[in-house]
DNA sequence: CGACTGCTTGAGTCTGCTCAATAAAGGTGG
DNA sequence: CCACCTTTATTGAGCAGACTCAAGCAGTCG
C-alpha cells in the first residue's frame, strides 16, 4: 500500500458519527439557509462566527484580483466551516447547493471549549485533519498531472461522501460543477471535462448523466491514476528495468 | 491593501520572539545537529517526536512513488517540525543546511500541554499559522504563473527571515537551492532561474552572488508582482477601459 | 587541482489553457 | 405544458507557459 493510500486511510471520513464532543453545538446559535452561490462570508471579514454544515455542501475559496479563484475546500453535511484562531476568515464560502448551516458565536465555542476537554480534542483534531488535506492538496496541485488530480479528488469525494449499490460498486454524488471541481484542482473546466471523459473511456468510472456524480466501475485502476498518473498500461517493472 | 497582503501583514513573521508557553520546551529533548540533505523523519513514521529549529533550515516534504518532491514548508529557526496530533507524520522532513534542533517526545508535550493553557494556546496558534500559509499557498500552485508564485515566496521570507541593510533596503537570505525553491513552489529549477532573472532584470531584486539570497531594490513592484503577476508595465486602468 | 554540485541559458516539446461553437439541462413565465 | 433563456457540459483548434533535455560555466570541497 502507497503511503498515500495509506493516508487516505487513516482519515476515512468526515462522514461517519460525528467526533465526540461536538454534541455540545447542538442546540445553540441559529439556521440560515442558503440557496447556490449564496454568500455565507468574505476572506478579511472579522470572524466572528463559524457554522456547522447541516445539508448540503459548501465551498471556501480564495481569489485574485482579476477573478481566478482557488476552492480550499469543500465542506459536507457535518464539517465545521470558519473554524479559526485568528480574527479574520482565511477565505470566502458560499453555497454549492441548496445548504444548511447552524451558525454559531466564535464567543460561545471558546466559552464551551474552556469546560470541556473532549470538545477541544475534537476541534484540534479537526483543524489537523484540515491541514492534513491541504498538505495533500499542495502535491496534487505542486506535481500532480490532471489526471492524477482528478483521480485523487473522486477517491476523496468516495471516502468522504460515497455510497455503495447492490452491487458493491460505489457511486460517488457530485454536487458542485466541472468548473468548481476545476477551481477546486486548479484545472479549467474544460480540462476536467476531458479528464473525466478518459476515466470513462478506460473503464475506470462511470458518470451519472446528467451530470451528478460518477460510479466507481474499478477502484484499484482508480488509486493507480491517483498515484502514479500513468497511462492505463503502465507497468512499473518495465520502468525499473529501462534503468540500467 | 489587497486581501492578500493584508494577510501577509497579520502574520508577519515567526522570526520576532517566541510566542509565550513555548519556553517550557527550552530544557527539555535532546538536540540533534544535522548536515544538508540529512533526513530528520519520513511520512508515514510513527510520530513520536517533534522538533524544535534551533539552528538552520529544515525542509518538510511529500513524494510521489516516481520521485517528484513538493516542499510543504520551510521551517526556520523557533518554528516547530513535526507537531501532529494524528500518530503519524504527514510529510518528511530533512535539513537543507547545517542545522540543530531540539528533539522533543510528542507526549511529553501533551503533558505539558494538559497543564499549561498557555502553551495550548500557543500550539493551537501555531497549527492555525501553518494551516493558513498552506492554503495560501494552495492559491499559489492552483492559480499564479511563476513569476507571481517567486514573488509571493521572495516576500514570505522577508517576512521571516529577512533583515534590512543601513539603506533601508530589505537583504533576503535564501538557503535552500533554486532547486528546493521549485520544489516549494511547484516549478522546475530552470523556470525559477528564469523568473529570478526576470525580476533582476526589471529592478525589482538584485541577486547575492554566489546564490545566497536577494536583495529586493522595489518593494513596492514585488507586491504587484506577487498579486497580479502582470508584465512590469502593466495598467489596472487600461484593463477596465477595455470592457465597455 | 580535479570532480562535483548548482546555476544559467537555449532549443524544442507538451500539457493544459483560451477561445469558440454546439449540445444538453434547468428554470421561468405565459 | 411549452417556448424561451440561461447555465453547464462537450469537443475541437490553436496557443502559450512551463517542462525537458542539453551544453556550458562558476563556485565548492575534498
Amino acid at each position: 500500500m502507497s503511503v498515500a493510500a495509506r493516508n487516505r486511510a487513516v482519515h476515512p471520513a468526515t462522514a461517519g458519527e460525528p467526533p465526540a464532543g461536538f454534541d455540545r453545538l447542538d442546540g445553540i446559535g441559529v439556521i440560515k439557509h442558503l440557496v447556490p452561490h449564496e454568500s455565507l462570508a468574505l476572506e478579511g471579514d472579522s470572524a466572528d462566527r463559524f457554522h456547522r454544515v447541516l445539508r448540503g455542501t459548501i465551498a471556501g475559496y480564495k481569489a485574485t484580483a482579476d477573478g481566478r479563484r482557488q476552492i480550499i475546500a469543500f465542506f459536507f453535511p457535518g464539517d465545521l466551516v470558519g473554524l479559526t484562531v485568528g480574527e479574520r476568515y482565511a477565505y470566502s464560502a458560499e453555497a454549492i447547493d441548496r445548504a444548511s448551516v447552524r451558525s454559531v458565536p466564535q464567543a460561545r465555542l471558546r466559552e464551551l471549549a474552556a469546560s470541556a476537554p473532549a470538545l477541544r480534542e475534537s476541534l484540534l483534531d479537526a483543524l489537523h485533519r484540515e491541514l492534513s488535506a491541504v498538505q495533500e492538496r499542495l502535491l496534487w496541485l505542486g506535481r500532480k498531472t490532471a489526471r492524477e488530480r482528478l483521480a485523487g479528488f473522486l477517491l476523496e469525494c468516495d471516502g468522504r461522501v460515497g455510497l455503495h449499490d447492490k452491487d458493491g460498486r460505489r457511486i460517488v454524488p457530485l454536487p458542485m460543477s466541472q468548473l468548481e471541481i476545476g477551481d477546486y484542482l486548479g484545472l479549467a473546466s474544460e480540462t476536467v471535462s476531458r479528464a473525466l471523459a478518459e476515466l470513462v473511456r478506460d473503464g475506470t468510472i462511470e458518470i451519472v448523466r446528467p451530470f451528478a456524480g460518477v460510479i466507481i466501475r474499478d477502484h484499484r485502476r482508480l488509486e493507480r491514476a491517483a498515484d502514479e498518473g500513468g497511462p492505463p498500461g503502465y507497468s512499473a517493472a518495465l520502468f525499473s528495468e529501462s534503468k540500467p
